[in-house]
RNA sequence: GCCGGAGUGGCGGAAUUGGCAGACGCGCUGGACUCAAAAUCCAGUGACCGCAAGGUCGUGGAGGUUCAAGUCCUCUCUCCGGUACCA
């Protein structure tokens, strides 16, 4: 049925001559038939349309390759097209177009990114739907992409803002609710199916949904978010500049609220390793790759003690050079470990090393743990759970001024570049389980509660941060790690008096790796030896493990914004109507949950969500007696960008987000060309979200884009980036209306390679504006009164000659097409039409093959002379044309004859000439000849078809 | 700092496995057409020396490998993009 639908599309494509003849007309009765954008493509354009020439079928066709090309979709902005998006969409419709032309079924789609702040910004300022604004803004993006000429399948047009769209949006975002990752398996799998520890399931019903819900792939969590109260509304990072609000200079807070986190840190491991399979270049993949940031090390418990609050405060000092702290038996605040901490040993080295570490142990992760023997002192992240009970009673003022400094401080302060280290001792201290040194405890913002166990153990003499920290408060550095050369019998001898040595001053930081000293039993070691023993060692002892860390986090996956898609869950409110911390997801037979009515987009004031204000039948539903409150949260924009390319396979699809026999017979997008400011979150984003359906039997396909090229920036004139404070911005319409879109086109492939980034120049489009006119005259007399050929087509073949230049043509321009290179393709074809401008003589079926070639860059001026050659469909499935080597090929080349590597002659010979045959031709040249007399010839080097160079003395 | 990418005429950019550096386009110069201009067509156009034939230099810089280097190796400078205390 879908192939039959497929055939009638095709049928009504070749159907259509009639009308196509008529439209000639208007060209005809022009006084001169001169090349006319402004009529031609407003014409094909019509007649594609009408036609539904680029429509593509439900499935490939049987026995044809099917190729799915895919464009970022844009953001339909109040700005319009920028110059920059015709670059990636004009790559991928010539790679389309030449490949319908080469038999493959071909899927090429395109559609809108609509949810985004500008829409709801303008709505609260005028009162304006977010959606009539949204909807005007694709209108106009949807007029200029087709006055480009693209050949989209316009049926499959979506925008992320149709209720029908968002509806499998929020499926797949309950997919990933229902979905937990197992890590055995390393995959994710239904909830229904984690396994319920018994002590759990002991507890009951709630136990259970609580493990449950800790489990799930979506989760909630309390993380901080900009709250204005001027503006009365939470800012997006990008919305607030230097603390204060980027609209009004207002005073922005950080205040922790309730969100909704996705868990793509359990697929950080798969979303790494399927790089490798990917054809994406080296640069997107190390970009990936760094934001990943796999790191492995070791997780190694220090012993603090148990949490005694009533104990008397021991560590006096605030500096680490006045610790010579009284000697107290039992804890790690004594001065040496004592009772308490050889008992703590004993128990681990029975027990081993807990899952999660229990209260009287500072857990910390390192990816250097050869150097646990320089460790001096410890670190915590100032959000550390330990903070308050590390703290004693002298130094509490201090680290509480300290901690509340940094709440207050944001991100972007905390990780200031070239600034000082800050940071304040607790007055406690941790046991180094190493060697049973004593190590104070400090607090400090350099360290991240975020990343790792938010603790460190911290070793200066081989740690940058670690090495400005102990510099800033004269903290000891003791060197563990020498330089690979030579690890001198010295150090390694006073190894034993290490902390003798300990007083030495390190004055350089050392970060390689090296060879141990000073570290007991370990001395000698290389880096890498040592760290696998010492893992192997602490393991045993129960001590430590091996460790993964990532610096990817959770994706903070809410915004508290009206225009986005709701969550399709709902929290159970209990008799008072307090949330009683159940949630439920909402039946898929219910979904879309559309957004409410609203009276007006006016923030109410309060750091909730906007649709806090929403109408009670919306917010409030009953379900079976229970009353609950709706996720008044939005997802955030990349929700809708994440699975798009799915969505367009099957877009009208109301029982499915997608057909599995649809996915299976287009995915995975074969190529995906779009900007480099997506190269990390977008892409990653939307790797996990497949994963994911994929891990739950949705797709078939691991990864989602095969082949991914980033088109280049396009700057303006004076080589400075496109902007309007620049006054440098290119508007395409205005390119269209003066040169066509055919110019616009070939201009931007033109350029420069595809990747570059690269500055405009009208002159440029002037230039490949005359290319196409003198192409134009190639084949139409512009000088008739009538539409007719140039006197110069003739009905023969083309000689050996002609056949020569156009196959030379072909071979070049289709290797090109393949590998994206859109600028030499096109100078190839500026080739063909010098060579033939100067001809009388232009054979008709030459000329028809070249048209051919120009058609994928510059589709309607070549559907018109096609049309004018004497044709009567379309060209775009016309058979591309073959490359025939035999006859591009020359017949006598040139060689160059080079003495001492210099150029002195050259040698026309054919083609084929062998290496005596060069060299006889090369010795027989008269200048050659006349340079050689008299010297002493040492070597010669003859390379067939390429050069001989002769070595003299 | 770290990770990517790139440096070639006046400008945008070409150059299989190392094999004639500067394809193609812009700009510029000269010529044809024109009363003139635009458009178009033809020719020239890396720098320097030379009347010419021809020669010397030349792909950010310095070394190296090679008969031969824009291309390979070592060091180095500059620009662009990403990232930023990730232990």
């Amino acid at each position: 049925m879908d192939r039959g639908r497929f055939i009638e599309a095709l049928s009504r494509r070749r159907l259509l001559l009639v009308p196509v003849s008529c439209s000639l007309s208007p060209v005809s009765s022009a006084a001169m038939p001169r090349y006319n954008h402004a009529t031609i493509e407003p014409k094909w354009q019509a007649y594609w349309e009408t036609h539904q020439t680029f429509a593509a079928p439900r499935l490939p066709s049987p026995g044809s390759k099917k190729l799915y090309a895919l464009d970022m979709f844009p953001y339909p902005s109040g700005d319009g097209l920028h110059v920059g998006h015709p670059e990636g969409y004009t790559a991928t419709d010539i790679v389309c177009r030449a490949a319908r032309m080469q038999g493959c079924s071909v899927m090429h789609p395109m559609g809108f990114d609509a949810f985004g702040l500008p829409a709801e910004e303008h709505a609260i300022k005028t009162g304006e739907h977010p959606r009539s604004r949204t909807e005007k803004n694709i209108d106009t993006f949807r007029r200029q992409l087709k006055s480009l000429g693209f050949s989209y399948d316009w049926n499959r047009e979506l925008a992320t803002t149709d209720v029908e769209y968002f509806r499998w949006t929020q499926w797949i975002f309950l997919q990933i609710y229902d979905t937990w990752f197992d890590g055995e398996a390393q995959r994710g799998r239904p909830i229904r199916e984690l396994p319920i520890p018994d002590d759990i399931r002991k507890q009951g019903e709630g136990a259970i949904r609580a493990y449950q819900d800790e489990h799930r792939l979506a989760y909630q969590t309390e993380a901080p978010v900009n709250w204005c109260p001027a503006l009365g509304t939470v800012l997006a990072n990008e919305e607030v500049v230097n603390g204060k609000s980027e609209r009004g200079s207002h005073p922005v807070v950080r205040m922790p609220l309730r969100q909704w986190m996705l868990r793509i840190t359990a697929y950080a491991d798969r979303l790494e390793k399927d790089l490798d399979s990917l054809d994406w270049s080296e640069g997107i993949k190390a970009l990936q790759r760094n934001w990943i940031g796999r790191s492995t090390g070791a997780e190694v418990d220090f012993y603090i003690g148990e949490p005694a609050p009533d104990e008397p405060a021991c560590g006096e000092a605030a500096s680490a050079a006045a610790e010579a702290a009284s000697p107290r038996a039992g804890s790690p605040q004594a001065g040496s470990p004592g009772p308490s901490y050889a008992a703590w040993k004993k128990a681990r080295d029975k027990g081993g090393f807990p899952r999660k570490p229990e209260d009287d142990v500072l857990r910390i992760y390192t990816t250097r743990p050869d150097t646990l023997f320089g460790a001096t002192y410890m670190v915590i992240a100032p959000e550390h759970p330990f903070v308050e009970r590390l703290t004693t009673a002298s130094q509490q003022s201090a680290v509480k001024s300290y901690c509340e400094a940094a709440t207050r401080k944001s991100d972007l302060d905390r990780t200031e570049l070239a600034k000082e280290k800050t940071g304040v001792f607790t007055g406690s201290y941790a046991i180094n389980p190493v060697n049973g040194e004593r190590v104070p405890i400090w607090v400090a913002d350099y360290v991240l509660i975020s990343y790792g166990t938010g603790a460190i153990m911290a070793v200066p003499a081989h740690d940058e941060r670690d090495f400005e920290f102990a510099q800033q408060f004269g903290l000891p550095i003791i060197q563990v790690v020498a330089k690979t050369s030579a690890p001198d019998k010295a150090a390694l001898g006073e190894a034993a008096s290490a902390a003798a040595e300990a007083a030495s001053p390190v004055i350089e930081c050392l970060a390689a790796e090296g060879v141990a000293i000073h570290s007991g039993p370990y001395n000698g070691l290389s880096t890498a030896q040592f760290k696998k023993k010492i893992a192997a060692d602490l393991a045993s002892q129960g001590l430590g493990r091996e460790a993964v860390n990532y610096k990817l986090r959770d994706w903070l996956f809410s915004r508290q914004r009206f225009w986005g898609e709701p969550f399709p869950l709902l929290h159970e409110l209990d008799s008072a109507g307090k949330p009683t911390g159940l949630v439920r997801a909402v039946d898929e037979k219910n979904l879309p949950v559309d957004l409410p009515h609203l009276e007006d987009f006016k923030p109410h004031g309060r750091p909730e969500p906007p649709l806090d204000k929403a109408p009670d039948d919306w917010l409030y539903p009953v379900i079976d007696g229970n009353r609950y409150k709706r996720e008044t949260n939005t997802m955030p924009q990349w929700a809708g960008s994440c699975w798009y390319y799915l969505r367009f396979l099957d877009p009208q699809n109301d029982k499915a987000a997608i057909d599995l026999e649809v996915e299976k017979a287009w995915m995975p997008v074969d190529l995906y060309v779009g900007g480099a400011e997506h190269a990390v979150l977008h892409l990653l984003y939307s790797r996990f979200w497949h994963k994911v359906l994929y891990d739950r039997g949705v797709v078939s396909t691991p990864e989602p884009f095969r082949k991914l090229v980033n088109q280049g920036m396009i700057l303006g004139e004076n080589n400075e980036k496109m902007s309007k404070s620049r006054g440098n911005v290119i508007n395409p319409d205005e390119v269209v209306a003066e040169y066509g879109a055919d110019s616009l086109r070939l201009y931007e492939m033109f350029m420069g390679p595809l990747e570059a980034t690269k500055p405009w120049s009208m002159q440029g489009v002037n230039g490949v504006f005359g290319f196409l006119n003198r192409v134009w005259r190639l084949v139409v007399d512009d000088r008739a009164e009538a539409m007719v050929l140039s006197a110069a087509v003739v009905d023969r073949p083309p000689t050996a000659e002609e056949n020569r230049v156009l196959h030379q043509t072909i071979g070049a321009v289709t290797a090109d097409i393949a590998t994206l290179s859109f600028n030499t393709a096109i100078s190839r074809m500026m080739e063909f039409t010098n060579h033939f401008t100067a001809a009388s003589e232009r054979p008709r079926q030459m000329l028809e093959k070249f048209v051919l070639l120009l058609a994928p860059f510059a589709p309607h001026v070549a559907e018109e002379l096609w049309q004018a050659l004497g044709h009567a469909e379309t060209l775009a499935y016309e058979p591309w044309p073959a490359f025939d080597e035999s006859l591009a090929r020359e017949d006598s080349i040139e060689v160059p004859v080079q003495i001492n590597g210099k150029l002195r002659s050259k040698l026309t010979v054919p083609a084929e000439a062998d290496a005596a045959t060069l060299e006889a031709a090369a010795l027989a040249d008269q200048r050659i000849a006349e340079l050689v007399a008299g010297k002493q010839i040492v070597k010669k080097i003859v390379v067939p078809r390429k050069l001989v160079n002769i070595v003299v003395k």
